[in-house]
DNA sequence: TTGTATGCGTTATCAG
DNA sequence: CTGATAACGCATACAA
């Protein structure tokens, strides 16, 4: 068996509890004992027991990350674990594990309730997916120290962090305006999608405050795949006057407009320009590469992480949400 | 506070171990004893507390998956968090819980030192990518439970689990001759990748059982990128005699031959059939889409969390290796 | 600055 | 079948 605080100690010389307190850097301990203790610890090879330290001290260490990571998550919705991987890089700084576990809207509850009635784990990051008006009760209730990624679509007290989308809309419209388009056109994604409705919001305001409505003709409604977006480019080309650069919703219809028009022998961006949101999965694989509006995941994995920390030592403050900030990366299409 | 064990022996007029055994089903209960400690676990809502259920029975219920997620990973290499899903399925089940952690070869080899004595976690999954000399020893030495996914390229006692690549490229092979190709093309990744070797390996193999050869002129090496297809199409073209189906080694080298023989009006798989290993991040997009023999990752990880944790149950069994089944995909280009 | 005493909540041993 | 008792290993309030 491996030595314990006991052994230390007797073989420092003192009593168990100076030795806790050297080791944790609570409480003064003189530098002459400290030595001796150091010494004792490594002759020892002492390592704390975590069990019996989370035990002692009320506390995991520990995170759980709540989603619901559907079939072919990584390779449908690598995003995800973008975020996952910012949210393990935060709190390993801070001493903190990660732990990634899978639940549905339903199981998400009942995960949580355990939980934190267990004390299986000291803070909760919940993706949207998986929030209900049961499961923010549940929090409130309990005072269960957490982040939500992504606004939940429900009203509650809970704390969230999310991408501004209305923001990645201005700044793609905002793009093209610099570039001197003053016709443009919109494929946009499915009507009900919130993402695809804010970010036409965006752009929309964008060009109104500089004099320039975007009317109805010129928003292309799809269900965003790759072949919607092939056939959007005749739309867009009967469009009177004829747009100089397109907005693409998401990355298949940007593919499918963007193989369409070369078909047809228009230069992207000389005859048409194009810019998209995401990187994922073409924009960087295409031919010429897309210019996008873009989130940085990881970036807000990290920020979420921070957040539930925050939460765990001031559960008093409320901050309500947060927001991170879209990046233009312009690559070749504009 | 929360109840604890005490509070429901009270309340069920029982000593606290004998509520113990009634909730852990170890030892024997009356019935009449049961139901009334059911009924006071009811009343008072008690939850056993985890971080003491840990301390007390030694066992943390936590595996830790290490492996090197670099810079945007989940984009680049999906397949790692596929696996991650499988673990976390296989572990759920068991109620373990799976702890993601960061790590490169080095800072590996110095978390699972302390991890191990910390007893921060019951067992390990390491990624291949991750391991060393070092850590292979430092398991050894301390019998520490685990499993490495994928094959060390090093020599060691380790227990790991990897994909057959050699039987990949036999499958491929398999497939182009059952459907009448005997001429055939390889368009091969980077010489010194492993992985391409032993699919090229195993389809040279399945050719020659058949009785032809596959020589040199055949194979066409090239570094793996969708440009690099495309010149590929150059030579594949001027072979004699000239092949009817081609086997591309990753999704990008396959992307750029189709596109290729598309742009110079060759039809696929009329005039050329194709296939390629993966179905990331192209196959399941391309125009047409692409056949590919692929490795279940989700399986993988499922099978990789059994072997740990019968490896914590049986240390003593020295399960060395296990392998994973490849699955031809058949899509549009064969 | 150091040590003593106690608690953290559960499981396991063993005697009844 | 049940209960008293002793771990499990560390942290901390308080006394010295």
């Amino acid at each position: 068996m491996s030595a314990t605080i006991r052994d230390v100690a007797k073989k420092a010389g003192v009593s168990p509890s100076t030795v806790s307190k050297a080791l944790n850097e609570s409480g003064a301990v003189s530098a002459d004992t400290l030595k001796k203790i150091q010494q004792a610890v490594k002759a020892l090879n002492y390592q704390p027991n975590a069990r019996a330290r989370s035990f002692a001290t009320r506390a995991t260490m520990h995170i759980v990350f709540l989603a619901d990571f559907p079939y072919d998550a990584a390779f449908v919705n690598p995003h995800l674990f973008e975020i996952m991987r910012g949210v393990q890089h935060s709190l390993d700084k801070k001493g903190y594990a990660l732990i990634m576990k899978q639940a549905d809207v339903k199981s998400a509850y009942a995960y949580t309730e355990t939980a934190a009635a267990q004390h299986q784990v000291d803070g909760f990051i919940f993706h949207a997916s998986v929030v209900s008006k049961k499961l923010a009760s549940l929090v409130a209730r309990e005072n269960i120290p957490h982040v939500v990624i992504g606004r939940p679509n429900i009203e509650s007290r809970m704390c969230w962090i999310d991408t501004d989308n209305q923001l990645s809309g201005e700044q793609a419209a905002q793009h093209l305006l610099d570039l001197g388009h003053t016709a443009i056109a919109i494929v946009n994604g499915k009507a009900d999608d919130m993402i695809s409705w804010r970010r036409l919001l965006g752009a929309k305001r964008v060009y109104k405050e500089n004099g320039i409505d975007i009317v109805q003709t010129q928003v292309i409604q799809t269900t965003s795949s790759i072949t919607d977006g092939a056939r959007a480019v005749k739309k867009l080309l009967h469009m009177n006057p004829r747009p100089t650069a397109v907005i693409c919703a998401n990355n298949p219809l940007a593919l499918g407009v963007l193989q369409e028009l070369q078909n047809r022998g228009i230069r992207v961006p000389q005859d048409m320009a194009l810019i998209t949101y995401d990187s994922y999965p073409f924009a960087m694989f295409s031919e010429p590469l897309m210019t996008a509006v873009d989130i940085n995941m990881y970036d807000m994995g990290q920020e979420a992480a921070r957040l539930v920390l925050r939460k765990m030592r001031h559960p008093e403050v409320q901050i309500q949400s947060y927001t991170t900030m879209p990046t233009l990366i312009r690559r070749e299409t504009t």
